[in-house]
DNA sequence: TGCTCACTAAACAGAT
DNA sequence: TATCTGTTTAGTGAGC
């Protein structure tokens, strides 16, 4: 009966695209000069102790060996910011990238007999024991050890020169800072798959463009990979450098499926959908496909500002997989560490205070046949060290959660940890955890975020689904919720426009509704204090979340993580009007202005939508400057953290 | 106890 | 025909 409707969206991004981190032994130039000295030793003579060592030696150098020459997205970067690169010298540099992986693959297998060849000496040499050595045996193996390191030391400097040659033709440019750049370690490089993605992509508005003969021959790159049944995704490719560095090619998506599969239906095109190019920030009115195509071609063609965008795509889907990657760790984690904990003996087994938002219901129960660990003699046993309040997750509330039934409850009058709030902020976004929001307010806050203050349905669907991983299940439960939300409060206002219908959020209906929750009861007043000091760490947690991803491009202003901010602040905004319906006094700042409003200055409209305002072509710039994962960097630099509120 | 709010579920109709 | 979108109704639980 449930509808599953996998995440549409892509999660959101951050994270370093460039990793300096875990690929830095692959090239280690070190090694290979030393395995060398050590194979130039004077005597000749190697002994199984030495083999050894030049085994042990050999480890990063092997693994160098085994990772293609690819050019890293820092590189990739630096090309296109150029602008200067055609596709004719994309191509060539593609065709020299491939030529350069087929060479390592060769160097790769003869590497693998030497290793083989040197595994069986060593063999038998200790089943030899103190046997006397061979010299023999001793001289083939120093001669094939001296022959793989001249192929070692002949790769490095078809390395330098494929560098230096890019350098020469401008497509590449070295750092002064980066002296080592032509021998560091490619550990996320773009595989040439990618980079042959990333030349359709650039080209696509070009078909005319494309020579056949080199269409075929050279840029299907994805033909020199590996393929393996169990290929792993693109995503994983990137997400894990080390899928391409474990000794073979990784297998990779073929792009060249991709275009086969749009072969097969010619009129399903990545860019086109719903008679509107999907064009990044373009969101043009084709009639047909054929409209669509000669739109592409028009508008999208290669200049400048495609390329730009085609960066800028690239980045966002760099950054969103391995934001993805770096989530699911934590997620793991976070799991692990409850089973862990939920496992433990409990002295208290009382269910402790949870939010109100994490209730059992057979909804739940009904809604998370999740892979997460259940551990049913202690289902209240909290994520954290006992704290009470709200934030407390137990790991029943992951299998069981139940509906909202109110958000400013008493169970809210507990003083609430950040750190704990943090917790619980990441595991929203992780597990499948209600958050504690009416359907309302995260619809309006949906809408709220967007550019231009309104969504269409499916927009505010992918909203939920990007913002939180309750949403990524039960889609037609929570989507019928949202539209019954939509439908039912006054507040939800549809606007026809030349998009469709797209939904506004009429400020002074959501505001009608708000006393009628709080109004004239002072212990709510705490309990609005408390929801507060949820929402302002929340911030907190997402700053520290970007700033542990260390997000280059987008930064925290561009991404997902913000979204959440501002709903943190959308519900400070919330609470900061209930909080006018009450007693000032009853605030712990602020006379004048309630402390959320101190905190956060809210952009809202306060006019009805025009919805002319929203007619006609958006300009490609501005779109592109004011999507919805663009257009955070006002609303989150308004936003201090203030941590005083706990 | 009654009212209100929020949620879920479902039916239905129109558009795509 | 299937799916999406939007509206409406009914039932339930919780808070006040």
């Amino acid at each position: 009966m449930m509808q599953e409707s996998g995440p549409e969206t892509k999660s959101n991004g951050s994270a370093i695209p460039n990793g300096a981190g875990s690929g830095n032994h692959l090239l280690e130039c070190g090694s290979l000069r030393e395995g060398r000295a050590n194979g130039e030793t004077p005597s000749g003579e190697i002994g199984a102790a030495d083999l050894a060592h030049i085994q042990q030696q050999q480890v990063p150098v092997s693994v160098a060996m085994m990772t293609p020459q690819v050019i890293t997205p820092q590189q990739m970067q630096q090309i296109l910011q150029q602008q200067v690169l055609t596709p004719q010298q994309l191509q060539v540099l593609l065709q020299q990238q491939q030529a350069l992986m087929l060479q390592q693959q060769q160097l790769q297998e003869f590497y693998k007999k030497q290793q083989e060849q040197l595994q069986l000496q060593l063999l038998q040499q200790q089943h030899a024991g103190k046997q006397p050595k061979e010299p023999q045996q001793q001289q083939v193996a120093a001669t094939q050890q001296l022959a793989f390191q001249q192929q070692l030391l002949q790769m490095q400097q078809l390395q330098q020169q494929h560098l230096l040659s890019l350098q020469r033709q401008g497509l590449l440019t070295i750092q002064p800072g980066q002296p080592g750049l032509p021998l560091q370690p490619i550990a996320q490089g773009m595989i040439p798959a990618e980079l042959q993605q990333l030349w359709k992509e650039v080209t696509s508005s070009h078909p005319a463009e494309e020579t056949p003969s080199n269409n075929h021959s050279s840029l299907d790159l994805s033909s020199t990979c590996v393929t393996t049944s169990s290929a792993p995704s693109k995503t994983s490719l990137i997400m894990n450098p080390h899928a391409s560095t474990n000794g073979q090619l990784a297998p990779v998506h073929t792009p060249k499926r991709e275009s086969l599969s749009h072969e097969d239906h010619p009129h399903s095109h990545p860019l086109y959908g719903h008679g509107v190019c999907k064009w990044p920030g373009c969101e043009a009115v084709c009639e047909d496909f054929q409209s669509f195509l000669k739109h592409l071609n028009n508008e999208h063609a290669l200049d400048d500002r495609s390329t730009a965008q085609c960066r800028v795509q690239m980045q966002v889907v760099q950054q969103l997989e391995l934001q993805l990657a770096k989530d699911k760790e934590r997620l793991q984690a976070m799991m692990t560490h409850l089973h862990v904990k939920s496992t433990e003996p409990k002295a208290t087994p009382q269910p402790l205070n949870l939010v109100s938002s994490v209730t059992l219901s057979k909804t739940a129960s009904e809604a998370s046949p999740q892979s997460l660990p259940h551990t049913p003699t202690t289902p209240t046993t909290p994520i954290t060290p006992v704290t009470q309040g709200p934030s407390v997750i137990t790991t029943t509330s992951m299998h069981n959660v139940g509906p909202i039934r109110r958000r400013y409850s008493d169970k809210y009058n507990v003083p609430i940890s950040s750190a704990d709030i943090a917790q619980n902020q990441e595991f929203y976004k992780n597990a499948e955890v209600r958050p504690p929001f009416t359907y309302a307010s995260l619809i309006r806050q949906a809408i709220l975020e967007s550019p231009e203050k309104q969504l269409t349905l499916n927009e505010i669907y992918n909203w939920f689904t990007r913002m939180f991983a309750y949403f990524r299940r039960n889609a037609a439960t929570w989507k019928n919720a949202v539209r019954h939300n939509l439908s039912l409060h006054k507040c939800f206002v549809r606007v026809e426009n030349v998009k469709g219908a797209v939904w506004t959020v009429d400020e002074v209906e959501f505001q009608k509704r708000r006393p009628q929750k709080i109004s004239g009861n002072p212990s709510l007043i705490k309990n609005i204090q408390s929801s507060h000091a949820y929402c302002t760490p929340l911030n907190a947690a997402l700053q520290a979340s970007m700033a542990e991803n260390s997000i280059p491009l987008y930064t925290t202003a561009s991404m997902g993580n913000p979204t959440l901010g501002n709903l943190a602040s959308a519900m400070r905004e919330e609470l900061n009007g209930a909080m006018e319906h009450t007693n000032s006094n009853e605030s712990d700042s602020s006379p004048g202005r309630s402390p959320m409003q101190a905190m956060h200055p809210v952009h809202v409209k306060e006019e009805p939508l025009d919805p002319d305002e929203n007619e006609g072509p958006l300009s490609l710039v501005t779109t592109a400057n004011h999507s919805p994962d663009f257009d955070h960097d006002r609303d989150y630099e308004d936003e201090p953290v203030n941590e005083d509120m706990e």
